[in-house]
DNA sequence: GCATAAGCGGACCGTCGGTCCGTATTGTTG
DNA sequence: CAACAATACGGACCGACGGTCCGCTTATGC
């Protein structure tokens, strides 16, 4: 039952690794081009200690991005107006659905390896059945409205990662109109 | 200019790989561990025919998926009534999209391989081009339908090969019910 | 300080996609 | 049918990458 301490320079090499892979992951193009030994050199240390604290490269990208989603998270559950849990669901979904497009905005090659790594699909990734419940959560609230279990997959799968980044890189599409697109998607659903 | 005529045995050898590389999707659980040798030991041929015939590892998968999607595709441009072109579009929408739904449930595995190989995803991919142009096609026939670029994206983002493997392999959800609340759902969007 | 457990790092391994080239097959021409 | 060129075959080989292992280092408790 004891939790033991851990020693000061783990804590300070696990940060310097996340440090590390974030930095590599923003500058690359494609994630899957940032190797273990990469994340390792760039924070200076060797691979026994990237495998040793974070298991396998899986774990590691979703450790990274838990870290960088954490703020949202908590403003999901405990935040003021838009995100948190005081908001009338007609309103609160679409502002879920926003936020999350926001993020992966500003994390695309984070959230682009997360969703690639492992049996390559983002389920059963922990944050995706968060976000999942939390949807549907929502959405049950909004009266007359059926099938949210589905629902809630299809929206969240609007906004995936791959669809994002195709949409804005080959395609050009600016932040503010992705967002409006989304915007009206989720209004069609809701309706 | 001139077409060169294939070998007859190029020929051969083309099936058989394309066979045994479906054999091979059915049977695993997970597409990534189909092997570019064992496709190549379970067709009868060396490793650098697969190379030869079909360039790499994603070309063939989307050579096999091409194969398996033609009927469907014709039924859909020039088939009859629920997917063919002389269908009014509020009908021929959720048509389209059950239509794929049901190819993917038949040739999970495969459609697994497909979107989780190359980059990661299913954009970009030839197929997704057509689906997405044809289905947008149909959006924008519907009177004050707007965003139909968009909507098109994430109506298919909701039959992507690793949901609907989530629903069903840790789910267990039976495809009837997957129909209908694919059903339910676009019907929520085209209303 | 000293003992010891925790942590470190990088050589090493197995696997897999992809290449290369000597050999075998096809089909064409007289 | 013989002989030759074009085409295809196949499996040894290569480089890259995720992951492991183990002898060495270092923080921490007494």
């Amino acid at each position: 039952m004891s939790e033991r301490k851990p020693r000061a320079d783990a804590v300070r090499n696990r940060e310097a690794v996340l440090a590390a892979a974030d930095r590599l992951f923003a500058r690359s193009d494609s994630p899957e081009h940032v190797t273990m030994a990469d994340i390792a050199a760039e924070a200076g240390v060797g691979k026994g200690t990237l495998f040793r604290g974070f298991g396998d490269r899986t774990r590691l990208i979703q450790a990274l991005f838990e870290t960088r989603l954490e703020p949202i998270r908590r403003a999901v559950t405990e935040g003021p107006y838009p995100l948190g849990p005081g908001t009338p669901p007609e309103e609160r979904a679409p502002a879920l659905l926003d936020a999350l497009l926001c993020f992966k905005l500003d994390h695309r090659h984070l959230s682009l390896a997360l969703e690639e790594t492992g049996t390559g699909s983002p389920y059963g990734a922990g944050h995706y059945d968060w976000w999942h419940t939390t949807l549907r959560g929502v959405l049950e609230e909004l009266p007359g409205f059926g099938g949210s279990g589905f629902a809630a997959h299809a929206l969240l799968a609007a906004v995936r990662a791959d669809l994002i980044d195709h949409l804005v890189d080959s395609r050009g599409t600016s932040r503010e109109r992705l967002r409006a697109e989304l915007a009206a998607f989720t209004a069609k659903v809701l309706s």
